[in-house]
DNA sequence: CCGAATCCGGCATGATACTG
DNA sequence: CAGTATCATGCCGGATTCGG
């Protein structure tokens, strides 16, 4: 018996890969950029190797993500999107956004990696607010990612730019509320949660551009404290 | 030891309820109407009735549907979107049309509900073609559904509308072809795989207003080095 | 070191039967 | 109609081991 639905649908087709356990944030990881095995690995606890062979195996299969010989540092393999796959990373970005809607605070053991990092920042970017071109790098716990917005344009990427940040902000989990508007950025900043390294004024830029509603009555977190 | 990814991340929360099997089947029949569980059931194939009532629950619980009391035909109980789950439809159609490119012919016992065919229709659907306003019932198989569309909006239903169609289609699985523009409608039709009742020429109008590509042809996939 | 393959316990799934 | 009960299979999660 397969594990496929039975059905002429496309959206059963799209489920028989992208419903299987821990595709699709192989899929959001690889949105980002190519990553190796170990990467994936690592950006995502609790995966077995054997069952993330077997789903790298079967998004390949079906030319959602391409096997590549990585050059610079010792061989080895690196896997990347196709052009089809790479269809994808709009729908994962509202799919992500949907689910956004009701997280406000991480849940214990819960982790943020820099590849989610990534592609948060990417799917909460709302083109035609930032005027001039700036890279803002972000330090939010372990996670660390970019993001180049100009005009309607955005790059992103998870650990650290290639260029020099025109603006660095260090966050931790109320980064959340900062995006969603429940937290204003001069709070964020007198409060201590969040720093900048830059004019204080593009946080304010930086929170309109960037932007996740949250469509849930926000219980003030109790404990303070890491 | 929850089912859940353990990342504090919109997409990862979104996977962990859509992620489960038949999750995302169950959302799609519903997007088109309130349906009882034994609709749902007789929809899905293969799912028993153990895993769909697990199924709804979890849903329920995360408030993408909700149930309720059915008042017509003897009471008992419907299943429903909520306002939040209701939001999903447009992400889902997009997924289903992504899943659809390389989605052609049925393969060996894939069946088509009429469900699933009322949610194609709407994930087809491009608005601004259709001038005057006109109610096409679509018949392809067992499978039944109706598509009532006038300028930007539409509205879709499984099995019989409840006014009289402007339009008639009797189809086959060859029905995708002619939504890809891979069928000519006139092929459609001189070759008896499809039959109209009503204006041939409606049926023009019909494939250009119903529309979902077909990208079956190999990726060439143009391998840029890193 | 990276990219897996292997072994094993536990739980979800799939199939069938049965009940309020 | 709307589920619950039961059971075999197979996947997933965890750890270890293997090949380049």
């Amino acid at each position: 018996m397969t594990k496929d639905y039975g059905q002429f649908c496309g959206l059963a087709r799209a489920a028989r890969v992208l419903g299987e356990r821990w595709a699709l944030l192989i899929v959001r990881d690889l949105s980002v950029g190519p990553r190796r095995f170990k990467d994936i690995h690592e950006g995502l606890p609790g995966v077995p190797t054997s069952v993330l062979t077997t789903r790298l195996r079967e998004l390949e299969q079906m030319e959602v993500l391409e096997r590549r010989a990585a050059e610079q540092p010792g061989g080895g393999v690196l896997y990347a999107l196709t052009a089809y796959g790479a269809e994808l990373t709009p729908i994962l970005d509202r799919l992500g956004r949907w689910g956004a809607q009701r997280m406000s605070a991480p849940e214990p053991g819960e982790i943020l990696t820099s590849s989610s990092l990534a592609a948060a920042l990417r799917a909460a970017y709302r083109p035609g607010i930032i005027s001039a071109p700036t890279t803002y790098l972000i330090h939010a716990g372990a996670a660390s990612a970019w993001a180049s917005a100009g005009g309607e344009d955005l790059d992103v990427g998870a650990d650290i730019p290639v260029c020099d940040p025109d603006v660095v902000i260090h966050a931790g989990p109320r980064l959340r509320l900062l995006l969603a508007g429940r937290l204003s950025p001069e709070d964020a900043v007198t409060s201590g949660e969040l720093t900048i390294e830059g004019p204080a004024a593009d946080l304010e830029v930086f929170a309109q551009a960037f932007h996740v509603p949250l469509a849930l009555t926000v219980s003030p977190t109790a404990s303070e404290g890491p």
